[in-house]
RNA sequence: GUGAGCGUAGCUCAACUGGUUAGAGCUCUGGACUGUGGAUCCAGUGGUUGGGGGUUCAAGUCCCCUCGCUCACCCCA
């Protein structure tokens, strides 16, 4: 049996790389434009690190690829970067400097998950984390470039979701309250609520089965049992939302399934992309800094989950991913033909222009075959015919076309056709 | 981790209730056309029917196991 690609990763072939790539430079441009800065993190860490902050009994803690290195070390594939992000912070002791501290992130997360549409074990998020800054108008800004951002790529339809799932000071008040309330209820709960009623209260919120939502349903709302600086916080959240015109759903079972998030938290979904609609999930999370081992810093993020990204778009059957650029394939029949033909390559190369040149020695058909398959709007051909009267012929892949060049005129002619490249982008 | 559906050529799919040597279209390669690509026609390459085991005179087809894909639960990106 031929060895393929594990389960839940995949290539992502060279026709792909261009969409890729394209949405990295959109991300990044419009980054920059809010201060902020790429970061590189590595892609594991020591598991320790990623337990303490998204915490063990969570899902994206339990879905974790772990394993020992040589030396015996706990290491784990990174499942998501803020605790990363976090942590380089801490170390390079970043919050000595002046300000806050913006950066962004592309690259791989692991989780080992059952996949499924939109979900893989290997999956690529563009990420954004503010360290140092606790003002509601931040929330305010994050969630606005995220928007801006899906505009940008013209994507219409997505929908922002938003919740404030409290701080250290007033979420075990809340959680007390609906632990005593859930507490009266138990036994009509599903087996899995129940367990959670041990390790995660909050989570039987947004359980689904309809056993539990007749007893969520009465159950006590974080919103209402809110300390005064969180109430203030969201409230300036949603008014900061409204005056920037940044339509928003309130969400209140919206729980983040990581420990280390507060006040704030936000999700930005897609109706047309099925079970796992999800595109970016983010949040404020003023305790882990501190948590982690550093000073009391408050900090915000989100990630955009990539390939989910690319089915949305695809989905909406937005051709507007950029074409390869067109180019040119040099033809040569012979020996003497082939030594020309190395110069003009080169020559065209150094003036930018996309050049292809077959060393096959095939015959005139079949790389004429392989001009038109690589979709190059020109193909030069030099036979020996060429070669004795120092000339070349030029032949428009489209119309079929073609003209003789004088080789002596060839300086003149690869600027001109460097020119009409550039023009012609989708001649092919 | 749970459930359901599906795995036949590189791709899309055929093969009646088990019955000769598993077919077709597209792609690919070559030819018609030896210095002119795309169109047409002709020919050819390509398969351990995902893998393993079982039932049977006989298995692509039925049964079990396993791997993978897909979708949903769960959860998230």
């Amino acid at each position: 049996m031929m060895i393929q690609t594990p389960r839940g990763v995949e290539d992502i072939l060279p026709h792909q790389i261009s969409k890729y790539q394209w949405i990295e430079k959109k991300a990044s441009s419009l980054f920059h434009l809010y201060g902020y800065e790429e970061i590189r993190i590595p892609t594991f860490e020591n598991a320790e690190l990623f337990l303490r902050s998204v915490g063990k009994e969570t899902d994206v803690g339990k879905q974790m690829y772990i394993f020992k290195d040589k030396k015996g070390r706990n290491l784990s594939l990174r499942p998501e970067a803020t605790a990363s992000v976090a942590r380089a912070y801490i170390q390079h002791r970043l919050y000595e400097k002046p300000g806050d501290w913006r950066v962004y992130y592309i690259g791989p997360m692991f989780r080992y998950e059952r996949p499924q549409a939109g979900r893989l074990r290997e999956f690529r998020q563009i990420g954004v984390e503010v360290l140092g800054e606790a003002a509601p108008q931040l929330d305010v800004e994050v969630i606005e470039m995220v928007c801006q951002f899906f505009k940008r790529l013209g994507l219409a339809n997505f929908n922002v979701q938003l919740n404030s799932i409290g701080c250290k000071k007033c979420r075990p008040d809340y959680e007390k309250r609906l632990k005593e309330y859930f507490k009266r209820n138990i036994s009509s709960l599903c087996p899995v609520c129940q367990k959670r009623y041990e390790y995660n209260v909050l989570r039987i919120l947004d359980c689904k089965k309809e056993s539990c939502q007749k007893v969520v349903e009465k159950a006590p709302f974080l919103k209402d049992h809110l300390c005064e600086d969180c109430k203030i916080h969201f409230e300036k959240v949603k008014m900061g939302l409204e005056d920037m015109g940044i339509k928003f759903n309130l969400d209140p079972y919206l729980v983040r399934g990581l420990d280390y998030y507060t006040r704030t938290t936000f999700e930005i979904t897609i109706p047309s992309l099925g079970a796992q609609n999800a595109i970016c999930g983010g949040g404020r999370y003023d305790g882990l800094v501190k948590e982690l081992g550093g000073p009391y810093t408050p900090g915000i993020g989100f990630s955009i989950g990539v390939e989910r990204l690319l089915i949305a778009l695809e989905k909406d059957e937005m051709n507007f991913f950029p074409k390869n650029s067109p180019g040119v394939y040099v033809i040569t029949l012979d020996k003497k033909s082939q030594k020309m033909g190395y110069y003009l390559v080169n020559l065209l190369r150094s003036k930018g222009i996309k050049t292809w040149m077959s060393f096959s020695g095939d015959n005139l058909s079949s790389q004429l075959r392989l001009a038109n398959r690589k979709g190059v709007c020109w193909a030069i051909i030099i036979g020996e015919e060429e070669v004795n009267k120092e000339i070349l012929i030029l032949k428009d892949m489209e119309s079929g076309k073609q003209r003789e060049i004088e080789w002596r005129r060839l300086e003149e002619f690869s600027q001109n056709l460097n020119f009409q490249l550039k023009r012609s982008r989708d001649c092919d």
